[in-house]
DNA sequence: CTCCTACTCCTGC
DNA sequence: GCAGGAGTAGGAG
C-alpha cells in the first residue's frame, strides 16, 4: 500500500545509468562536491552537469561518505566547493524547486529508486509494498538491499520505507536520523 | 559458483 | 511480547 496525498513537493527529474553505461562516459564526468549543513546534520552533496549524484549525512568524519562517493564514480574529476554545496543544500531543504538527480545503478536498483519517488513527504511505505508495486512481490529482500544502496539521501526518500511490522528497520545514516526525518516531514506538510 | 542482505512469516516460548 | 529459523530474489565477487 502506497499512500499518496496531494500537496506541493519538490519536482524531481531522475537520470539513471547502469554500470556499463557509466564505463563509457566515466572519463569525462566532472563532479563538484562540498560539505555543509542540512536540518539533519552535517551533509555532503555532489553534483555533475546532469544532476545531483550524491547526498549523504555524516557525523564526525566525512571520510566514509567521501570515500563512497569516489569509489562510486571512480573515474570522475573532482573539485571541492563548500560554499556552492551549502547554497545547494539550502535550496533543497528550505526552498521547493526542481531538482535533477544523476545516479548509477543496475536496472533493478534504478526501478526501485524510481518507485521511492512516488512516496510523498509525510507518508511511509513498506519493503513488501515496493516489491509488489514492481510486480515482484517476493523480491522483498532484494528491494531492501537496493534501497539500502541508495546514495542520495532525502531526495530519494529511502527513509519513507519501513518494515511491515512497523519497526523502523534500517537506515544507512542511522535509525535515529530516519525517525527525525520522518517526524520533520509529518510536521511540514 | 558461493556468499550476503535496511525482509517477512511462522513457530514456540 | 521476543527469539530463532526458513524461505526468498537479487547483487557482488
Amino acid at each position: 500500500m502506497v499512500i499518496i496525498n496531494s500537496y506541493v513537493e519538490l519536482f524531481i527529474n531522475f537520470i539513471g545509468v547502469t554500470p556499463n553505461e557509466y564505463k563509457k562516459m566515466g572519463e569525462n564526468l566532472e563532479i563538484s562536491y562540498g560539505f555543509g549543513f542540512s536540518p539533519f546534520g552535517k551533509t555532503m552533496i555532489a553534483t555533475t552537469r546532469k544532476g545531483i549524484c550524491s547526498l549523504e549525512f555524516y557525523d564526525d568524519s566525512y571520510d566514509e561518505v567521501l570515500n563512497r562517493l569516489k569509489s562510486t564514480w571512480e573515474k570522475a574529476k573532482y573539485t571541492q566547493d563548500d560554499k556552492k554545496a551549502q547554497i545547494q543544500l539550502d535550496k533543497i531543504f528550505i526552498g521547493k524547486e526542481k531538482v535533477n538527480l544523476f545516479v548509477k545503478g543496475t536496472n533493478f536498483q534504478i526501478n526501485v529508486w524510481k518507485a521511492l519517488l512516488n512516496i510523498h513527504s509525510g507518508d511511509v511505505s513498506t519493503y513488501s509494498d515496493i516489491a509488489t508495486l514492481l510486480g515482484k512481490p517476493k523480491a522483498v529482500r532484494a528491494v531492501a538491499t537496493a534501497i539500502g544502496s541508495n546514495h542520495i539521501g532525502f531526495l530519494i526518500p529511502c527513509h519513507r520505507v519501513i518494515s511491515k511490522t512497523a519497526a523502523m528497520s534500517g537506515y544507512r545514516w542511522g535509525i535515529n536520523r530516519k525517525k527525525i526525518v520522518l517526524v520533520y516531514e509529518q510536521n511540514n506538510i
